[in-house]
DNA sequence: TCACATGATTTTTA
DNA sequence: TAAAAATCATGTGA
């Protein structure tokens, strides 16, 4: 409807008897709608508050300050440090509420005051005045939740700096790595331990059972690349009338799931005495046998010499 | 300082 | 849901 129309309407609208009975129904309607908008966006607030409150409460920032016992009980392990990051961070915020809150107190006496002082001359009565220092108080509490919001943004940030694993990651031990290598390489044609040979090997190699499947998985993914790219090389080394015709069998090494089935056995290879091809290397054996790597590269400088 | 190795995490796949 | 694959972040040696 354009406006021409609406205000032809308008004087009908106006004579109407049920005009102003609408019109307050309407009014009274959309106060009601406002009052449930604010009261929604209230709990929402409050809900978030209380968000920050469980977090802080949970990292010792706030609550019960046991910050020193909880340092203490850290002493020696990877949390000290994050621990006394933490006590830090409740130092400030402590600090900055409290500061906070005398300034408030200030400032609703100096109000208040003022208030009285000015009723004497207009009419302020006690209800306007309640009004107004609870809008006050609101404004006070979106500060307070600022500074809370801040203080479980630097507990995140400590988190990520002293507590994620991949930052504080550690090389296993010469022993732990033979250990799984040779679990790995014994078992090349299904490289899959159970949770009982996990357990025994986590054991064993003084680390998690977590940190065994973890190992195997990029073990398994990095062994199968180290061959393929190997056997790629293998094969662009070739003469071009050892190559064989496009499609025949003697096509690059495929990274499917199974790749592993029918491998040959380079764990075998190690063992002493082996004799292997000259000129012929199934994968790095750097990577597991130096000795093996370097009788290997000596059979590429005198092809001649029998091994 | 840089490249590569390696343990951990996240995302994708079957 | 486990394994594969991709990615991240740190460790290490030249």
């Amino acid at each position: 409807m354009d406006n021409e129309a609406v205000n032809k309407l308008k004087p009908q609208i106006k004579i109407n008897p049920f005009y102003r009975a609408v019109q307050d129904v309407l009014v009274e309607q959309k106060s009601k709608i406002d009052l449930s908008t604010k009261m929604m966006k209230d709990l929402e607030a409050q809900e978030n508050d209380e968000r920050l409150d469980t977090m802080l409460k949970a990292e010792g920032v706030a609550g019960p300050d046991d910050s020193l016992l909880r340092i203490q009980e850290a002493a020696g392990t990877d949390q000290y440090e994050y621990r006394q990051q933490l006590l830090k961070v409740r130092r400030e915020l402590e600090n900055e509420t409290k500061a906070f809150d005398k300034h408030c107190k200030k400032w609703c006496e100096y109000v208040e005051d003022v208030l009285q002082q000015q009723g004497e001359f207009r009419p302020i009565t006690q209800q306007s005045t309640e009004k107004f220092m609870n809008k006050m108080s609101g404004k006070f509490n979106k500060v307070c939740f600022v500074l809370k919001q801040t203080a479980c943004e630097e507990v995140i940030q400590l988190k990520k700096r002293y507590l994620d694993a991949r930052r504080k990651r550690r090389n296993f031990s010469k022993t732990s790595t033979e250990i799984l290598n040779e679990y790995f390489l014994a078992n090349i044609n299904h490289p899959y331990p159970s949770e009982e040979v996990k357990q025994a090997l986590a054991m064993q190699c003084n680390i998690s059972v977590a940190q065994v499947s973890n190992w195997f998985g990029n073990k398994r993914i990095r062994y199968k690349k180290t061959m393929a790219k190997n056997e790629d090389e293998r094969r662009e080394n070739r003469k071009p009338e050892d190559r064989p015709p496009p499609g025949a069998p003697g096509a690059p090494y495929s990274l499917v799931p199974n790749a592993f089935a029918g491998m040959m056995n380079p764990y075998q290879m190690m063992l002493p005495g082996h004799q292997f091809p000259i000129g012929v290397a199934p994968f790095n054996f750097s990577m597991y046998n130096p000795e093996m790597m370097a009788q290997y590269q000596q059979s590429l400088q005198n092809p001649n010499q029998t091994r």
